[in-house]
RNA sequence: GGGAGCUUAGCUCAGCUGGUUCAGAGCAUCUGCCUUACAAGCAGAGGGUCACUGGUUCGAACCCAGUAGUUCCCACCA
């Protein structure tokens, strides 16, 4: 049969992606077995599959797909998140585009379009997942605005009203005026930005004086309610209990004094405008001053303003600066940096406003989730991030859990006509309440329901309990039998937007936590070390990458060089070492394959491979165990790397050339069995990585079922072996790669054998492997004399020379450098042992096994000093 | 401003309890090979003052202090 020199991947990718889906391999329902869960990241509605998206879920399948094969019930929850800002924005653009308003729709006649929006694209991002073949249980596929995990959500706000946890108040919000929505402090991006400070002079009443404050932003000017001073500032002493009078609006307004205010900043006058920045709201607060709102949410100048009604506040900002100085009030301006919020959602200039919203009070909450991380309940990894965990946990603000949007969970509260307010699920038992409050409240009175949504976590919070049904039904078999779940992979910038939060919810709500171990991966950039984005454009579409890599090579690619908590510098030349790697996979696979013809057909190769045989199936018990201990950490990437040198290195280029039959020759059918053995381990070991081309050979090696699949094959066996064999072996492979170094550069061909011998017999153990050097090495002989032959090259190993018969080539002077230059190095190599052993507090301290290895150390390069020095001096003259 | 982390080969990173067969890996580089599985490959080689300075120790990439650079988080002085 001819087989094709590389390995095509769509081929494997569309026969047993479908065939796993068709068979029921992703599938979990509770059993007997032990359960391994994981639950997705549910990723926006709205959202396209992008390079954190592969790296991320590339692992959480690496971790599923080998918690099958360990025999554990495997379950992955997809599901998708209805991210309201995110997605309202998209549906509020996809309607200007249809020349539709939302300011012209109702919300039931929005919301139906924001739905029929869901159902066409929100399923995008969960079928490119599996093109990159994660193993998810479809049938359990959630997403957090269905009935039940809204009900959830519902449920869980009417409780923690009844609790006391949640509060309506006015607060200071971070206002996005151009998603008009008010955003969590979390959601704000600060960046340094190059602004003017102005220099404005206030009119003192009844007086000639002025005094200069400084300000960025002039335009709220027209909100001011006081001028702040430091009260230890001399400067001003004599205008205490005076008035000020704002310019422009010529409103009277009280100078106070206050320690908030740095002398030594400005001029050390600071302008007080309640409404629109959060110190001066705080100073408000304190001193009782009035508020003044000049903006109105679109980020124009509001009545209340007086001036410049309507018009963009960077706009104003321009023109009331031209203003005040005609009227000559500007005294000067200078350039300044200054942090502004962006929203993260809008990229608007963020605006501090007064508003009305709801709060959920976090500092009780936060304690148990806070502790059972600090005590390693819940693990990190990276470890580092307990510290910022810590430092945020302990320092936790209050959640505004409000948005002024229409898409997501309606905040369950109802008012009356006097504003009072009931929190409850529906409006009859709204009804009831405010009736139990007051016996007078009427049948037919006017009540309606709060206007907002809440925001997008409080409902994501829940995921790992609403997606078993863990509100509606807390007690019901999956709850029971996946939860907590096990692992979370997810990226470190949602630490506290949601790993935090689930935390919290899982203990108010489970009495446990949620997950016992969090993955935070790094983020995706480009060489330049920057984030990918879609704004720069410099993010590789994924699809296109598994068309050109294969949906493994760009796994591995993914995994390569990412350890937990590390960024990924992604370049597509790690997704070509990943498709390299599987063309390898492949070819190993075509040359076993080419053996099994061979069987029968002419004359077996007689060599008796017996010990290499059982080399390598000692090596395969000593790498998984490595393979796995790597797993146990979580050093995925390691684990990969492992597993990639034991196949390309240890398998392809020793093992299979060793035992690779000679031209002519047939493979003895007892080698050709291990090695199929050997590599079934192989492809289970790199299944998790790279699951297609591994099931695509599997089932291709050997004579089985279809069904028979490598998806739900047996993890292979890591245990105790024979390391003394293993350094055997190695031991041999140095004196190949010897050999082969000096034939290289002797410039010897291949094809010229070479015999080699040694003085004396050879070490125990290792003679075994001689032949596997006779072989590699093309040698017509390897074997003891009792005499050192003169004027040859030789090899030191372990203590023993060995030479070989190319007398002409020898370079004394360069033999007599290479040698001067290892023998330095080993007595000083051995004066630090001794000085070790000639520690009186190392030798009492040290523990047996190491005091033996330094013994060993000293008698090893004793003997290799003695050596060298003979090697410098063959006939004892000095 | 407060906090946390990082700095080891050209690149990305290991180095887990301090112990010179411990300075490592992969990629990249260089050299030689179209050797019948694989040129998406084979074989070989070169490459590092472990950021810097000092300290602790019999011994430091590893522990401590300081310095420099860098990243992230938190706060937000108009």
């Amino acid at each position: 049969m001819e087989i094709p020199k590389t390995y095509d991947p769509a081929t494997a990718e569309n026969k047993w992606y479908p065939y796993w889906m068709n068979n029921g391999f992703f599938r979990s329902v509770p059993d007997e077995r032990e359960p391994y869960t994981i639950v997705i990241p549910p990723p926006n509605v709205t959202g396209v599959l992008h390079m954190g998206h592969m790296l991320n879920n590339t692992l959480q399948d690496v971790l599923i797909r080998r918690a099958r094969m360990l025999g554990k019930n495997a379950c992955w929850i997809p599901g998708t998140d209805h991210a309201s800002i995110a997605t309202e924005a998209k549906v509020v653009a996809m309607l200007k585009e249809k020349g539709i308003q939302k300011s012209d729709l109702t919300r039931d006649e929005f919301l139906k379009y924001a739905w029929e929006w869901k159902e066409k694209y929100g399923g995008i991002i969960l079928d490119q997942l599996k093109k990159l073949g994660a193993s998810c249980d479809w049938e359990r596929t959630r997403f957090t605005m269905e009935d039940d995990l809204s009900d959830a959500v519902i449920e869980v706000f009417i409780d923690l009203h009844k609790k006391g946890h949640i509060y309506r108040g006015t607060r200071m919000v971070n206002w996005d005026p151009v998603g008009l929505t008010a955003v969590s402090d979390e959601e704000v991006i600060h960046k340094e930005v190059d602004s003017t400070l102005y220099h404005v002079r206030y009119k003192v009443e009844n007086s000639d004086e002025f005094i200069t404050i400084a300000t960025t932003r002039p335009e709220t000017i027209l909100g001011d309610t006081a001028v702040c001073i430091n009260p230890m500032d001399k400067r001003y002493f004599h205008l205490h209990g005076k008035n000020i009078i704002v310019p422009i609006v010529n409103r009277v307004v009280p100078l106070i004094t206050d320690e908030y205010v740095t002398m030594d900043f400005g001029t050390g006058a600071l302008k007080v405008t309640p409404a629109h920045d959060i110190n001066d709201y705080m100073l408000g607060q304190k001193h009782r001053l009035q508020t003044i709102d000049v903006l109105s949410p679109d980020g124009k100048m509001s009545d209340a303003a007086g001036y410049y009604i309507g018009e963009d506040r960077f706009v104003v900002r321009k023109k009331i600066a031209k203003d005040l100085d005609a009227a000559g009030h500007l005294v000067k301006t200078e350039p300044y940096k200054s942090n502004i919020g962006f929203s993260e959602r809008t990229n608007a200039v963020i605006e501090p406003k007064l508003s009305m919203q709801w709060f959920l009070k976090m500092d009780e909450l936060a304690k148990p989730a806070l502790e059972n991380v600090m005590n390693d309940n819940i693990r990190l990894y990276p470890e580092k991030f307990k510290n910022t965990y810590r430092h945020w946990m302990e320092n936790v603000h209050d959640w505004c859990i409000s948005r002024q949007l229409w898409w997501g969970q309606r905040i369950p509260a109802w008012y009356d006509e006097h504003g009072d307010f009931v929190v409850a699920k529906t409006e009859a038992e709204a009804r009831n309440l405010f009736k139990q409050k007051n016996n007078a409240f009427a049948d037919d009175a006017k009540i309606k329901q709060d206007e907002d949504v809440l925001d997008t976590w409080f409902s994501s919070w829940l995921w790992p309990i609403s997606v078993f049904d863990g509100f509606k039904d807390p007690d019901n078999a999956d709850i029971k039998y996946y939860y907590p779940t096990n692992d979370l992979v997810t990226a470190p910038e949602i630490l506290f937007f949601w790993v935090a939060r689930m935390i919290i919810a899982g203990y108010e709500y489970r009495g446990d936590k949620p997950f016992s171990n969090v993955y935070l991966t790094g983020i995706v950039r480009d060489k330049q070390g920057r984030k990918m984005s879609k704004s720069l454009g410099n993010s590789p579409e994924p699809l296109e990458l598994i068309n050109k890599y294969g949906a493994d090579g760009v796994r591995v690619g993914m995994l390569l060089s990412s350890p937990a908590g590390n960024d990924l510098p992604f370049d597509e030349s790690l997704c070509e070492q990943g498709r390299n790697f599987a063309n390898k996979i492949w070819n190993a696979f075509r040359l076993i394959q080419s053996w099994s013809e061979t069987e029968g057909k002419s004359a077996p190769d007689n060599r008796d491979y017996t010990l290499v045989l059982k080399w390598f199936e000692q090596k395969l018990l000593a790498e998984t165990e490595i393979i796995n201990d790597q797993f146990s950490k979580y050093r995925v990437s390691e684990a990969l790397m492992s597993s990639y040198k034991l196949v390309w290195d240890d398998f392809c280029s020793w093992y299979l050339e060793i035992v690779k039959p000679g031209m002519g020759q047939a493979i003895q059918p007892e080698v050709y069995h291990a090695t199929i053995q050997y590599f079934e381990s192989l492809m289970k070991l790199l299944h998790p990585f790279m699951p297609f081309i591994t099931e695509e050979l599997w089932h291709n090696i050997a004579e089985r079922k279809e069904s028979d699949c490598i998806i739900v094959a047996t993890w292979p066996e890591a245990g105790k072996h024979d390391s003394s064999l293993l350094a055997d072996f190695d031991a041999a492979i140095q004196l190949v790669s010897g050999i082969r170094n000096i034939r290289k550069s002797k410039n010897i061909p291949n094809r010229e054998a070479l015999h080699v011998t040694f003085k004396g017999g050879p070490e125990k153990g290792h003679e075994g492997f001689h032949f596997v050097v006779t072989k590699l090495c093309n040698l017509s002989g390897l074997e003891s004399v009792t005499e050192k032959p003169a004027d040859q090259l030789s090899i030191l190993l372990r203590n023993h020379e060995y030479f070989m018969n190319i007398t002409g080539f020898v370079d004394h002077e360069e033999e007599r450098k290479k040698i001067n230059e290892e023998l330095i190095y080993t007595k000083n190599f051995l004066e630090s042992v001794m000085k070790k052993l000639g520690n009186e507090r190392f030798v009492t301290n040290a523990k047996p096994d190491i005091l033996a290895l330094e013994q060993k150390k000293k008698s090893d390069a004793e003997a290799k000093i003695e050596l060298l020095e003979r090697k410098l001096n063959p006939d004892g003259v000095r």
